[in-house]
RNA sequence: CGGGACGUAGCUCAGCCCGGUAGAGCACUUGCUUUGGGAGCAAGACGUCGCAGGUUCAAAUCCUGUCGUCCCGACCA
């Protein structure tokens, strides 16, 4: 390719809507263009990288034994109706309707899809395992759209379904996709590293995400060195909070006692109370798919959202409104307690950390008062002791006891193991070895293609632009004469060191703008080919080319050595990013 | 969905408070010079000031509405 003759639109300044390095680099680099929040048009090198993406995805998917189909994006309602995410992902859901009236969804995932077509087709274990999976668009209505091709409305998607006759079998499926995607992603010279993470309503503990730490991210894992523990923190525990919950017994009686003007925990820890937060008992009321529930946890504790909907099998959760609260408990935020007054249907989950709690204080359920000794076995009817609290950087790792970090990252992949939940909803069995008829057990699994590929641009890039990975690079080697004078020195050896290099299956550009050099050395870096060869006048003169690594330093080489060292560059590169075939 | 900010040339922005008919830098076109780190000089082209109403002799500027974009929040009672 001829950089001439090539669309790269690079930007010398940073667009104002941009906030993060890798979203402001796509586009300054000329790989995107913005047509609408959330909706990108790939340019041409966007697209040389993307494909390069989706090769490794594919390649590796394959080798794992699974087979590419393609599926519609555009969805009959009923199939989503069928297996109860038309309302549990109503959220996320794009509808829409054709010239009949008639309602289509566009598709966030293919659970649905791929389930009515193994209904139909796999009628026997010894059609599995087989795994099936795609890499498409996908459709999401983000309610905020951000960071370019992080958190997009459309976007690419690799998505793979395996289905199996046995449980053991299902995870072996999975294991064999956990496998590839550390293979992925290490191809792709990215270090992302997988972690347990949430498996929300469907539950079980197989399910990992895979994990790209930046600042940037939008979730956080909590892992330790020591043991290797790692989760996200919508799924991590640890054996507590460092300072222990008050479990002397006192004898006392609950007590009420005036509090007025004081709703918060930090009010009440503060004098004239002096309340510790963690002798404190935090009174939550949530409203769970419709229903008041209420939630205790220790006052210096944060409630996981993600928990409570796992705990309690919800799809829906949201704090009750102020007025909610009133229905419910009698009184306002602030001095909610769940020890008077809690109506009989209204289940109470407690937090693990609360069991033995002794000499508590929380609120009265009277604005204005709380209640101290409190001991929450003998003082509270609590429904369901469970883990609801979030993880805090600090406490110990449960394997170790050594103290566990966090840090943001940026989720490019998830291993599911789903069950039977959409075999049994959409009617996908097949009869087994002894004529019984069973749903097939299921694992899904996603890689967020063209969210990965903004995530190798978050982790590898520097002052001037990106640093390509070779293996998604647009192009390997970038050739770069500094006179462009036809029948020149540079443009003849260009030319020449074209041929080679093209010849010996290396993707080259060859930068013939009449631009100076300062221009050419700027836009190659922006862009971030791994490897560019200067041919200027004067160390051609001295029989010498530059060899200059992107982020490294420059070498010179002979002329005559220059195709074979470039050669040997990029295929040792690529060696390194692709051990399996070296 | 709540809050905030911003929409002026392809890009980054000024002008708005205090109304008088639109600017800079970069990019683009042409010419000359320059040629190892985003060149210099000269000339040129580029705008329904997001859109719709309103106020006014006059609106980029003031008012209302609307659309769009970005940020924060949507657990901490």
């Amino acid at each position: 390719m001829r950089w001439s003759q090539a669309f790269i639109p690079t930007l010398k300044e940073v667009p104002s809507d941009a906030e993060i390095v890798s979203h402001q680099l796509l586009l300054r680099a000329g790989l995107i263009r913005k047509l609408a929040g959330g909706l990108y048009t790939f340019l041409p090198m966007g697209v040389r990288v993307l494909r390069k993406v989706e090769a490794i995805v594919r390649e590796e998917m394959n080798r794992a034994g699974a087979q590419e189909v393609l599926m519609p994006a555009l969805q009959p309602p009923e199939i989503w109706q069928a297996s109860g995410r038309y309302e549990t992902a109503r959220d996320v859901l794009f509808k829409l309707k054709d010239s009949a009236q008639r309602e289509w969804v566009l598709s966030p995932t293919a659970e649905e899809v791929i389930t009515t077509l193994a209904a139909a087709e796999l009628n026997s274990y010894r059609q599995m395992p087989v795994n099936f999976y795609q890499i498409s668009v996908k459709f999401r209505d983000e309610i905020r759209p951000r960071f370019g091709l992080m958190r997009a409305k459309e976007f690419y998607m690799k998505d793979a379904y395996s289905f199996d006759a046995t449980d053991e079998g299902a995870m072996a499926s999975y294991r064999r996709m956990f496998d590839a995607y550390g293979r992925i992603f290490a191809r792709c010279g990215l270090q992302a590293f997988p972690v347990e993470a949430d498996t929300g309503v469907i539950g079980g503990n197989h399910s990992h995400e895979f994990m790209v730490p930046a600042d940037t991210g939008e979730n956080d894992v909590v892992y330790c060195e020591t043991s290797g523990y790692a989760a996200n923190i919508e799924k991590a525990a640890s054996r507590g909070p460092e300072v222990p919950t008050p479990k002397d017994r006192t004898g006392e009686a609950p007590e009420t006692f005036a509090t007025p003007g004081v709703v918060t925990i930090d009010s009440l820890a503060a004098a004239p109370y002096s309340v510790p937060a963690h002798g404190q008992i935090k009174t939550l009321v949530y409203i769970v798919d419709s229903k008041p529930v209420l939630i205790l946890l220790r006052g210096d504790d944060l409630l996981n959202e993600a928990k409570l909907m796992a705990r309690t099998g919800a799809t829906h959760a949201r704090p009750a409104t102020p007025e909610e609260c009133v229905q419910t408990l009698g009184a306002r935020p602030g001095s909610l307690g769940a020890v008077a007054r809690i109506p009989q249907d209204v289940p109470v989950y407690a937090d693990e950390q609360l069991r033995g709690a002794r000499g508590m204080t929380t609120g009265a359920n009277e604005d204005g008062f709380h209640l101290r000794h409190v001991e929450i076995e003998r003082d509270i009817r609590v429904s369901h002791w469970v883990d609801l609290r979030t993880v805090r950087a600090g406490e110990a790792d449960i394997a170790t006891g050594q103290p566990l970090k966090i840090r943001r990252a940026i989720e490019v992949g998830h291993v599911f193991k789903l069950g039977t939940k959409y075999s049994e909803k959409l009617n996908a069995t097949f009869l087994g070895e002894t004529g019984q008829r069973h749903p097939c057990v299921m694992g899904c699994y996603g890689i967020g293609v063209t969210r990965t590929l903004q995530a190798i641009i978050e982790q590898c890039h520097d002052k001037d632009g990106i640093v390509w990975p070779t293996s998604v690079a647009p192009f390997e080697v970038c050739l770069t004469p500094l006179t462009v004078t036809p029948g020149s020195a540079p443009r003849e050896l260009a030319d020449r060191l074209y041929a080679d290099l093209t010849a010996a299956g290396i993707e080259v550009i060859l930068d013939d703008r009449d631009e100076r050099p300062g221009v050419k050395f700027k836009d190659s870096e922006l862009v971030g080919f791994p490897l560019r060869l200067n041919l200027g006048e004067k160390s051609l003169a001295k029989g010498e080319v530059e060899l200059k690594p992107r982020g490294r330093n420059v070498e010179m080489v002979p002329i005559a050595e220059a195709a074979a060292r470039a050669i040997a560059w990029v295929q040792a590169e690529r060696a390194r990013l692709n051990p399996a075939k070296a």
